[in-house]
DNA sequence: TGTACATCAGTGAACGCGCGTTCACTGATGTAC
DNA sequence: TGTACATCAGTGAACGCGCGTTCACTGATGTAC
């Protein structure tokens, strides 16, 4: 109950604050980012646009909101895909978080824009918003430490590891407490920007008229990325 | 000389409409796609708006021809670095390329963003960016094919293609006249994908307080693909 | 070489638009005694 | 249970802003004879 079950008006608040937020949520899915505007969600509300300001201070405030909706939106699908999988074999496992984050990037275009795009003009992301972006690595690193554990991931590498980057490497493993090395997380880093560069090849378009049965084209990359992530160097 | 030198007044055009090019392409890279606009430009350019009109008739057709310029321009790269590396192993052309691709990103954040990140709210690409668009996944294709044909490029793969995908490369090798096979295609795909990943990750500030050796960082993650490209499956 | 006309770059005012944000206000809901 | 006051959601008007685009115009540059 805490905080959430109060007074009728606390509850009408936080449902009216829920609702501008699926208005806002509803024209970055019809507009984008650039042109979210309170006064537009104001009018959808069916509110004057100065009421607007009795639930979020500024337009950043909002967009703000549902930046860190969509994190937690799509960190939860991540970890869903994660535990849903416990039993498969890490390749699978990637290949199964690869494909609902797909599936969620398809359906949340602008949002997805928004989390992984370029940055929105004249916004500058709050540090609100730090902590639900990183649910989705973190879920990706859980997946790694678990497979090394199981011994499904191959460890050994021939390929030597910059000191600079072997220190960050290092501040990733104390800071997760996952005890992943080098070489796997080099690997799980390139699985992870390849899955981000397809999703946005497919969404920004630059596979049209190039691929035209996309789920076959992103199986099939999963899949290759999924045999290298746990068997290549 | 063809159209290229005719009466002093055609020069001057050609001069200024350079001029509001260079401006634009400056506005771009000070606030964004999303911020241009033609009234900014005119004020630096000195001119009334209304003027800018003669040059460009909408804003939609300068930004086009940003866009434009930027393909040209990173395409130019691709190319010389293909051109500069010809002596050199298809795994460290790669890198080579990569690595100038990742500099001009750099140096034109938000260029890279119209080009690969996601598209400006409203603008809609007309058909004239589709080809300067292909220059680089063109240069990639040749490395491709030459590599393939000095037979540094493993082409054996234990992955089965998808019928339709296997369709969609078939189209691309017949269009480039290309001889690459379905798996180094689907390799290659995958390697453009993380590059644009990589590179996204780091000019979108996702690796902020992760990685602080950005360039060892690049050149592991570039070494480590280069390697898969040539003998990965 | 000189004149008459056509072309074209640039001007300045105006159009209508939507935006973020502020502010004094009204009236309903909640709280303390 | 009832009254007095405080809190707060929502109103409506206003501010100043920058935008894309149009239009009738002026004056300079180019072209045809």
């Amino acid at each position: 109950m805490a905080s959430t079950a109060q007074g009728a008006r606390a509850l009408a608040r936080d449902q009216i604050t829920r609702d501008i937020k699926a208005i806002g949520r509803q024209h970055l899915a019809d507009y984008g980012a650039a042109a979210l505007s309170l006064r537009a969600v104001a009018r959808d509300a069916g509110m004057v646009s100065s009421a607007v300001y009795r639930y979020f201070p500024s337009r950043d405030d909002l967009l703000t909101a549902l930046i860190v909706d969509a994190y937690d939106a799509v960190g939860a699908v991540a970890e869903q895909a994660l535990d849903a999988t416990r039993r498969r074999s890490t390749s699978s496992r990637w290949v199964a978080i690869g494909t609902d984050f797909l599936a969620w990037a398809r359906a949340n275009q602008h949002e997805y824009a928004l989390l992984y795009g370029s940055p929105v003009p004249g916004y500058a992301a709050p540090s609100d918003t730090i902590s639900p972006a990183t649910r989705v690595p973190f879920a990706l690193l859980a997946l790694l430490a678990d497979g090394v554990e199981r011994g499904e991931i191959h460890t050994a590498t021939e390929i030597p590891t910059p000191r600079t980057v072997h220190a960050d490497f290092a501040a990733v493993r104390s800071a997760t407490a996952m005890d992943i090395p080098d070489g796997v997380l080099s690997r799980g880093l390139i699985a992870w920007a390849q899955l981000l560069g397809t999703v946005g090849l497919e969404l920004f378009g630059h596979l049209h008229n190039v691929i035209h049965d996309d789920d076959a084209f992103f199986q099939l990359q999963l899949q290759r990325m999924s045999t290298y992530l746990v068997a290549g160097d």
